[in-house]
RNA sequence: GGGCGCGUAGCCUAGCCUGGAUAGGGCACCGGGUUCCUAACCCGGCGGUCGAGGGUUCAAAUCCCUCCGCGCCCGCCA
């Protein structure tokens, strides 16, 4: 019986071995022909999902063309020639392609022993000293998210979990835009006692509310019918406009911030449910009072493409960084002498480059253009650096449209959760008789947020997405709680057998069945899918990962007896264990919440 | 009008960056599976040639061009 084996502290991928391995036997089986193939040329050509024939292929066209050669027979002879290497079982030309198969035993073994050995930390990469910053989320302390709002969150956190399973330290950062007319709106309407307000608005909050209601949906109560109002009353149009007034300039009414901080409290611990938390908040108007604003208006003023206009505004004529026809003229300083949006939009990022190597923002694709012009104004100033962007596509409604808060399509976050949980706690109590109430309360909390979670990683952000009630509250199929259950699943067997802690020995020779090798196959991506992600930013493939891995699962669940097997045993445990591990650790990254029963 | 993104079976989706061997999943639907480690599961079946056309290439869902459809943006708003 092999006792776990410990690997190096530079092992990170089960593959990385083998993949040197035939790369160098390719190269020298070309030197036998008297061909001088290239070692990045072939790495980069090899396919390492193989498929049916083999685990990795070499597709030989290019090298034959190069070579001057039929790729068949290029094959063929490349397959002849390939030296004996450790660790790969066979070596076969089919067509133009070289196939080659792991040695599965060598492949459990080394796969099992690295999972098991780095636990929580099997699929991350090397540390790497550059840090990043993710900036995600930075919704209006308006009112409750709704659940468009919420794909920006879910999106830039699983970023940063992918980042940093990758290597990278990362700080997320909330941007808190405390400055505009929609923050004014809330100050505005709270300022005044209730008996004060306009009776339009009073009379669609009264009978809205709902006792103890948290502070964003409380606070957030006017916010549609306040700016209906506006639009019909040009004498609070002007109150609201001095307020934003005193905003810009650096004098916000006292109770301003306090707002804000209310209404962001009950937002934050919505996102909280779902995993996520910031580890800072950044308050854009902080730009405008410590001067730094000011200081990018010099830059920007200094540049031989400002362009001064007669009632003192400032602008800069961007025509020449390829922005469309229509946008090159870019206003960074109003005529009363307050700055922009983008202009404060500039500080931060300056900020950001002074403390971080790599910028990340999460931005709708309502903010492309606006991101465009960030990245031209940074150039204007001289900034050689640059954010990157990763912009996602807005959840629409059935009807068709985006979510509108005003327009009373928004689908509210705390409300489908307040559903998910519902539908997952009838779930739970039909299949469970022995749990308490805190236990069923517990579970069905995971379950909901963790279908919710998926639901809205699952898709690649370019894609856009239509909300529908059924496809979020699944918990079949590609899901969340499908993917909670295989970990559940796992838990329990190590539980009841009485595996729940390691060592797990095993021997790989015991490991030797069409279940089992696929689920290695599976269990040695993990490291891949999780660089791919973090590189990407496609942090959708975490979630086809996790759910490839816990469908594999499942299959060697049904097919392989493990507590009731014989001499195999202890070695199917230690493959259970090493399932549960990265079903585990990839629910970590997706930020679903690991449940040991359900 | 211009810019950006999207278009894969009845519905949803992976693959597109880095072209390569019969396009991988899920839902729905049909047929099976529980004296046995959790049936939120598993097995089998049905269904797509990747919006349309053209080009590049030994090879195109993947790269290029045109067109069509859908979404978003084009403020001294944020």
């Amino acid at each position: 019986m092999t006792a776990s084996a410990n690997p190096s502290s530079t092992s990170y991928d089960p593959w990385a071995p083998l993949v040197d391995a035939i790369v160098d036997g390719l190269v020298a089986a070309g030197t036998a022909e008297g061909l001088d193939l290239a070692k990045e040329t072939v790495r980069a050509a090899l396919n390492l999902d193989g498929g049916a024939e083999g685990d990795i292929a070499f597709p030989a066209h290019r090298a034959a063309q190069a070579a001057g050669r039929k790729p068949d027979d290029l094959a063929t002879v490349l397959a002849a020639h390939f030296p004996a290497s450790e660790g790969i079982a066979s070596t076969a030309a089919l067509g133009a392609y070289v196939n080659f198969r792991a040695d599965s035993a060598r492949l459990t073994e080394s796969t099992l022993s690295l999972v098991l050995a780095r636990g929580a930390s099997y699929g991350e990469g090397p540390r790497t000293a550059a840090s990043a910053c993710v900036e995600h989320t930075s919704a209006n302390p308006t009112g409750p998210f709704h659940i468009g709002r919420v794909r920006n969150a879910i999106i830039g956190d699983t970023l940063a979990r992918a980042l940093r399973a990758s290597g990278v330290p990362v700080t997320t950062q909330y941007y808190i835009d405390d400055m505009g007319r929609q923050s004014a709106m809330i100050t505005w309407i709270w300022s005044k006692p209730r008996a004060e307000w306009p009776e339009a608005i009073r009379q669609a909050v009264d009978g809205a509310e709902t006792p103890g209601e948290k502070a964003d949906r409380h606070r957030g109560r006017p916010y549609p019918a306040v700016s209906a109002y506006l639009k019909e009353h040009p004498e609070a149009r002007e109150e609201v406009a001095e307020l934003v007034q005193s905003l810009e300039s650096g004098h916000p009414p006292e109770r301003h911030r306090q707002l804000a901080e209310q209404i962001l409290d009950g937002m934050l611990a919505s996102l909280g449910r779902l995993g996520i938390s910031f580890d800072e908040l950044v308050w854009e108007s902080d730009f405008v009072r410590n001067g730094s604003v000011d200081r990018v208006l010099e830059r920007l003023g200094a540049s031989p493409h400002a362009i001064r206009e007669e009632n003192g505004a400032l602008a800069i004529d961007t025509s020449s960084y390829g922005l469309p026809k229509e946008s090159t003229r870019v206003v960074v300083r109003r005529g009363n002498g307050t700055s922009l949006y983008v202009t404060r939009d500039i500080a931060y990022h300056l900020e950001k480059f002074s403390r971080f190597d790599r910028v990340t923002d999460v931005l709708g694709q309502d903010h492309q253009l606006h991101a465009r012009t960030l990245d031209a104004l940074l150039a204007e100033i001289g900034e050689a650096r640059r954010p990157s962007f990763v912009i996602y596509q807005d959840i629409t409604v059935p009807e068709g449209g985006r979510m509108s808060t005003r327009g009373g399509s928004a689908v509210w976050l705390d409300h489908l959760l307040e559903e998910a949980v519902a539908r997952a706690r009838t779930e739970v109590l039909a299949r469970r008789e022995d749990l308490n109430e805190a236990e069923v309360e517990r579970i069905a909390e995971a379950v909901a947020t963790g279908a919710v979670r998926y639901h809205i990683v699952r898709v690649a952000p370019e894609k856009p997405v239509v909300f529908r009630w059924e496809d979020a509250l699944s918990f079949e199929g590609r899901s969340g709680p499908f993917v909670q259950y295989s970990y559940a699943r796992a838990s329990s067997m190590l539980r009841k057998g009485g595996f729940e802690r390691p060592p797990y020995p095993f021997d790989a020779k015991l490991l030797a069945g069409t279940e089992e090798a696929a689920l290695v196959r599976v269990l040695s991506r993990f490291p891949r899918a999780v660089a791919y992600a973090a590189r990407t930013a496609h942090v959708h493939a975490i979630a086809g990962y996790a759910h490839d891995l816990a469908d594999q699962f499942n299959r060697f669940y049904h097919a392989v007896p493990v507590l009731k097997s014989g001499t195999e045993r202890e070695s199917r445990v230690a493959i259970v264990a090493a399932a549960r591990q990265t079903l585990g650790n990839a629910l970590d990254l997706l930020g679903v919440a690991r449940l040991e029963t359900m």
